[in-house]
Order: C-alpha cells, then sequence, then structure tokens
RNA sequence: CGGGGCGUAGCGUAGCCCGGUUAUCGCGCCUGCUUUGGGAGCAGGAGGUCGCAAGUUCGAAUCUUGCCGCCCCGACCA
C-alpha cells in the first residue's frame, strides 16, 4: 500500500511526483535540482532517442559530439544569446583540490589552481559548435552542413522539477548551417515537423505546432518554432523548438563560405531540440490516479505476463505454455516481461505494473490453461477479456495498435475541450481561471501588451499557430486592431 | 533573493505547546509457517548521532540562539 499514489484531483504536483518516483522513472539526489534517471526511465529515453534519432537520420543528419566546457570567451560572442543564458549558468574557475589545513579529513579549492579563463559548463551549445563551424566551412561545397548530438546540459534552475525542469538533462541539439536564408528556413520548419510527427504518433500527444511571439524567442534566434502540448491540469507544455537563427551565430563567430560565383556570404543556421522534458510530458499527457500509462510504441515493457499458481506442479506447466508464447510473441517483434518472481505475489504484481504503465498484461493459471485461454488486461482502460493462446501475438500486436490510438483519441478529445475563443478581457480571464487550457483571442502584436498580460494572468503566448487563419479583431487587452487570434495559456 | 512550512529508522509519521522511565505507529526489511485469479495472514526479529553546534537545566526530540539542509509559493525557465 506504501506504493498508492495521490489523486490528481487532490493534489496535481504530488501526483506527478509520485507517478515518476512510484513508477520508478527517476528519484531526486543528493545534488541540488539534479535527478537520477532510473533503468526504467532510462529504457524509456533510450526508446525515444531511438525513434527520433532515425527520424534524424533519414532527413540527412549524422551525429558528431562537442565539448561539455565552453570557454566564457566563446559563450559570449553571440550577444543576445549569452545574455538569454548568463543568468543560468554554471561555470569551472579551478581545476584541483587540496588538503585543507585547518580541518583535517576535508579539501579545499586549491587557490593557486584558478583557471585563467572560466569555462561554462554548456546550456547550449551554439557557441562551441559554431566556433568549431568556422573551420569546416569555406565553400557552398561544404553545405548544407545537418549535424546533431546527444548530450548533457545544465541550467541553474532557481526551481526544479522532476523531467520538467532540472539543472542537468539531456537532450538533442541540431545544429545546422545552410548557403540560403530559404534552404534554412525549410530545415527549421522540417524539424518541428519530426517533431510534431514523433509526438502525435509515438508519444500519442497531440500537439500545435507554432511560432513564438518575440518575447518567447530563443535568445539569439531570428525566429523560433515550436510545439505546444497540453497537459492534463489545463497547462501548457513547450515540447520542443525549431530555431531559425538567420545569420546571427555566423556573423558572431565569423563564418562565411563562398558561392557559386565565388562571393563572400554568412552562412544560414538552424538549431532544434528536445529534452528528457517529453517524458515529464508522457507523464502528463495520459497517466490516471492508478499509475503511469505509456504509449505502446514507446513502453519499455509492452506486455508482462503474470503467472498465477498453487504448488510448483501447477507453475512448471505454466513455465513450459508461457516458455512458447513468450518465444512467439518476442517474435512478433513485441517487448515481453515474463515475471514469475515468486517474492511478491499476483495482485501485487497487477498493481506494480498498472503503475509502472505496461499497456498490456496477460495474466495465466490453471484455470486457464484448461481452457487454452489467457486473460489480457490493458492499462488504458483496464478492461480484462479472455483471448485464446492460438494467435495470441496477431491478437496483441492489434490490441496494442489499438491502445496507441485510443490514449491518442483521448488525449486529442481532451485537448480539443480545451481550446477556447475569448472575445473580450472578463471572458479571457474567466476562461483562464476556470476551463484552462488554450485560449484563443487577439493581440495587437506588442511585446508590452504581452507583457502586461502574462503580469496580470500570468498566461503567455504559447505560440501564432502556423497556417493560423487570419481574421480581422481588436486585441483582449488594449482593444487596438489585431489580424488574427494567438494561443495564450499558463504554462510549465 | 523575498514570503510560508518542515527536518525523529530505508519511506511516511506521533510525541514538542506544558522538559522526566527503555522515543510512537504504519509501510518496507529479515526468519519461519500458512498462502497465491486484485497490493496476503500469523508469530518472532533487526534497524535511531530525534538535521548540526552551542546554551539553559539535576535532566532536552521537547526550551533559547546560531548554522545547515529540504519542500511549497513568487522572480527565472526546455
Amino acid at each position: 500500500m506504501s506504493k498508492e499514489i495521490v489523486s490528481r484531483k487532490e493534489d496535481y504536483s504530488q501526483w506527478y511526483n509520485d507517478l515518476i518516483i512510484k513508477g520508478g522513472l527517476a528519484d531526486y539526489t543528493a545534488v541540488r535540482g539534479c535527478m537520477v534517471i532510473k533503468p526504467y526511465g532510462f529504457a524509456l529515453w533510450e526508446n525515444m532517442r531511438d525513434v527520433l534519432d532515425k527520424m534524424f537520420k533519414d532527413t540527412g543528419h549524422q551525429n558528431a559530439y562537442f565539448p561539455l566546457f565552453v570557454p566564457k570567451s566563446l559563450f559570449e560572442k553571440e550577444e543576445e544569446n549569452a545574455e538569454g543564458f548568463a543568468k543560468e549558468c554554471a561555470i569551472v574557475t579551478h581545476y584541483r583540490l587540496k588538503l585543507n589545513p585547518e580541518k583535517k579529513g576535508s579539501l579545499m579549492v586549491d587557490p593557486e589552481s584558478k583557471l585563467e579563463e572560466e569555462l561554462i559548463i554548456r546550456p547550449t551549445s551554439e557557441a562551441i559548435i559554431w566556433n568549431t563551424y568556422k573551420g569546416w566551412i569555406q565553400s557552398y561545397r561544404d553545405l548544407p552542413l545537418l549535424i546533431n548530438q546527444w548530450a548533457n546540459v545544465v541550467r541553474w534552475e532557481m526551481r526544479t522539477r522532476l523531467f520538467l525542469r532540472t539543472a542537468e538533462f539531456l537532450w538533442q541539439e541540431g545544429h545546422t548551417a545552410h548557403s540560403t536564408a530559404d534552404e534554412a528556413i525549410a530545415e527549421t520548419k522540417q524539424m518541428l515537423e519530426v517533431y510534431a510527427t514523433f509526438a502525435e504518433k509515438y508519444m500519442a500527444m497531440p500537439v500545435i505546432k507554432g511560432v513564438k511571439s518575440p518575447n518567447e524567442r530563443f535568445a539569439g534566434a531570428v525566429d523560433t518554432y515550436c510545439i505546444e502540448a497540453l497537459m492534463q491540469d489545463g497547462k501548457a507544455l513547450q515540447a520542443g523548438t525549431s530555431h531559425f537563427l538567420g545569420q546571427n551565430f555566423a556573423k558572431a563567430f565569423d563564418v562565411k563560405f563562398s558561392d557559386r560565383e565565388n562571393k563572400l556570404d554568412y552562412v544560414w543556421a538552424t538549431s532544434w531540440g528536445v529534452s528528457t522534458r517529453l517524458i515529464g510530458a508522457l507523464v502528463m499527457a495520459h497517466s490516471d490516479d492508478d499509475g503511469l500509462v505509456l504509449p505502446p510504441k514507446l513502453a519499455p515493457i509492452q506486455v508482462v505476463i503474470i503467472p498465477i499458481f498453487k504448488g510448483d506442479e501447477q507453475k512448471m506447466a505454466i513455465d513450459e505454455k508461457v516458455s512458447h508464447l513468450v518465444k512467439e510473441l518476442k517474435k512478433a517483434g513485441i517487448k515481453i516481461k515474463y515475471d514469475d518472481s515468486e517474492n511478491s505475489r499476483p495482485g501485487w504484481k497487477f498493481a506494480e505494473y498498472e503503475l509502472k504503465g505496461v499497456p498490456v498484461r496477460i495474466g495465466i493459471g490453471a484455470r486457464d490453461l484448461a481452457n487454452n485461454v489467457v486473460e489480457v488486461a490493458r492499462r488504458d482502460t483496464k478492461e480484462k477479456k479472455n483471448y485464446s493462446m492460438d494467435g495470441l501475438s496477431e491478437s496483441i500486436i492489434s490490441l496494442l495498435d489499438d491502445i496507441q490510438s485510443n490514449i491518442y483519441n483521448k488525449a486529442s478529445t481532451f485537448r480539443a475541450e480545451h481550446i477556447t475563443k475569448a472575445d473580450n478581457w472578463n471572458e479571457f480571464v474567466q476562461l483562464l481561471d476556470e476551463k484552462t487550457g488554450f485560449i484563443s483571442a487577439h493581440w495587437d502584436g506588442s511585446g508590452e501588451t504581452e507583457e502586461k498580460i502574462k503580469e496580470l494572468t500570468k498566461a503567455t503566448i504559447r505560440c501564432i499557430p502556423i497556417n493560423n487563419e487570419q481574421e480581422e479583431g481588436k486585441c483582449i487587452l488594449t482593444g487596438n486592431p489585431s489580424t488574427q487570434r494567438v494561443l495564450f495559456a499558463r504554462a510549465y
């Protein structure tokens, strides 16, 4: 019973923490603001990573790796970017410790070891990468340069939250260089599509594709494209970003190329990334009061088999039958676990795998052997049904597909119900407070108005949706003329 | 850095206001038996610098002061 989780309605934050800690994904550590990702959580990340990595490679990208440390002089070259991250950097100033003469058994920073130049632990890698690209790019023949890196980064946030905002997190960051603005913009949009496809097809999480307002734009970008997801508490979550960087970094790092006419020009850049935050999004998008609900396409365990038996004789008969089933299901490409551990009883296992979000559970006992059936329980609806053992792999595959689309549809319905139009200020505030979710409203396009709305309501412009419908209207706050609605929400 | 709260076994906690035997209870853990189709039952057992330091006192988990750490709310943010 110690593993019971707090209900979502009672305490949303506690519910979220319980899901992650008791579901076995991650835990806090001794390090401030950092977490340890446990094997089950990491297996989930690996599955996500594998899918994304393949999508990147299918769109012509290659992986590489750049240093963790960024010398301060490089870091500060692109001013806007440096300023944007200045307040959340971890900095290496020394390289050696020594015994503390005043306190036996303790160490102190050796003042003699002060670095001539401080090293910034990357909060993002544009600086170190563009400094490297300078040496790689001379001609249009070297372009486009399409590189991705899987790495960890550090952002010294004031307040942290498992997966959503930790001091250190894992991510991928793509950094590309192009000979024309159009090509770079096309790349930015292409990667946004990749992210959206991943979120919807694999995470079963509907997202809105859009462009950030100038206030919310990535420091150093010309345009920031994003995918925005909606969580079950009605708050929005930025799930991925793709930036068109213009020539800002090329100019800051002096990266020029000769075009076909032998004219020198700065290259055009993009960067794009998603992080372990996606795990937080996944957790919040689908889970319920019984625990995690993981989409079959990403679940580390898709099917768990639990034997129910009295005595060794029954156990052996079940083992024998299950070994054939496991072989059959594995052959069909299903990630399966047979939990025949005798340390815990069936009821405990049922609850445990529900907590862990395993999409399908198969129960098998002496009774089932006699009838040539298994009991199949699906995590999303908690429905239980007997399935014939004959052709089990086919029926399980179609069940997994069904679960995948069911949880997508559920999230999709929820989101559709939580995008609401507001046409005046009172309505806007009331919707934010009572209905939550995305509010579609007119905005006069000014940064001050956006800032003011944020101050008054804590809502920010999540994005201006791509291919947004143009419509005459009046700004929700100022009444100034507006040409389109944008999406507001309170966000993580 | 501002406002609030908390630190007692691996986890969650009672006791603190009003100082007094051997620090409470639940989960978990260990041993044994019985169990096993929705988080098992019984019996026995192990496990504690009561966050740290100083002070008051015959006596401190409890009172005082200082420090440290954590959580929540705000500013910041993928």
